[in-house]
DNA sequence: TTTTGCATTAACAAAATTGTTTATCAAATA
DNA sequence: TATTTGATAAACAATTTTGTTAATGCAAAA
């Protein structure tokens, strides 16, 4: 009677899950199909209803753990705030890139799905409320310090964050089209990430500071 | 015998295609429905066989005549290269985000259903090549002429223009989640767009400039 | 060992979506 | 006026996609 009595040789919710995430990621809701989600978790499209009921379910279950991944790591990376504003900023823009890295598809899929999708952006939105709140109050003091002692130019903080936002998440949003329109990049991307996040950096830092 | 010997009230063709355009940007291809198409139009969804044979017809029609729109703006912005290169920078950055603000939905419509889409980036592909190199040589010269002259910074010219590009297109992509995000930018719209226009200049051009 | 309950399959059903055909109408034209 | 031709509607057909059910097996518990 404890809550794992079953005896399956392979994990097949799983297996389904894992599918579907790449399924999901790749062609969204709309454009994803149940059965080629089961065809590729190697099982019966009728266990993917037997688990989760629906595609609209199985979809949620992927999105909520996505959305919970990306708000942990913007509220985390905004929350240690003991380095002094430019090391901060640095390290900030190398974590973001780095998850950016390691999950490329994720802003799109959230875009796509969760904003674009006026019933998704309701049920789903709330979750997104307190973010910039707590990302702003993280640079305002500093920022205001450095302002007032005349080394920081006076920079309206919502187009900074909007700032940084775009220069890490555009690259991987549109990493398709980068790679089709400049040809190199598709060759090496740990290096063109690794220079972009010093580019990023860079550009950010001379937009704040005097000179 | 000559071209125009129809007989309609009214121009079924192009309120399909109206239609059409305003279902595929929101929805893309595989969320859009052609039964939605022809209702939006006002006519029998069977006009719509009639008129563009399937649904992949139709779409490719609209996405031809929006790869050649953006690549229009983009190379013709490009083409102009009598003022110096801080008032043609300034001048291409406001070009290009009165356009995406006239066509907010066509970046991420292009991304996704191109550059996203195996398929069709064999087949549109093609058209964007030459982009590049056509806007990387209209900053070459005078870019480099002023780094030798020591006033501009040893810019990466892929990463300035990765910079600009990503600075006027994320905010369109991501409107929706902006809208959300920050509750303030709902209001004014066309006065958010207008500091973004100054802001992103700004801040590209401290990058491009010593001190 | 019998029972119980979950996992699984395969066939089935239902719905949604795309695509086709036939009949009809209205205007241009011969 | 008779004919032709394109435009249209409505019903129909085909396909794709999602969702359900009934039968089966298998392992643990009683």
């Amino acid at each position: 009677m404890t809550q794992n009595t079953n005896h399956k040789e392979i994990d097949t919710e799983a297996m389904i899950l894992k599918a579907a995430e790449r399924e999901f990621l790749a062609k969204g809701f709309a454009g994803a199909r149940t059965t080629a989600i089961a065809e590729a978790a190697g099982v019966t499209h009728g266990m993917l209803h037997y688990y989760f009921r629906t595609k609209e379910k199985l979809f949620e279950k992927i999105l909520s753990e996505k959305i919970g991944l990306m708000k942990n790591l913007i509220l985390n990376s905004a929350l240690d705030n003991a380095l002094p504003l430019e090391q901060r900023l640095r390290r900030i823009i190398s974590v973001h890139i780095d998850f950016l890295a390691a999950n490329p598809g994720l802003p799109k899929f959230l875009i796509d799905e969760v904003f674009c999708n006026p019933g998704r952006v309701a049920k789903f939105g709330e979750q997104f409320r307190g973010i910039v709140p707590a990302v702003t109050l993280m640079f305002e003091k500093d920022l205001r310090k450095g302002i007032e002692a005349g080394i920081y130019r006076e920079v309206d903080i919502t187009m900074l964050i909007i700032d940084i936002i775009s220069l890490n998440a555009f690259s991987f949003i549109a990493m398709p089209m980068l790679n089709a329109c400049f040809a190199n990049l598709a060759c090496d991307q740990a290096s063109f990430i690794a220079r972009r996040k010093e580019d990023i950096f860079d550009t950010v830092w001379r937009k704040i500071v005097c000179s």
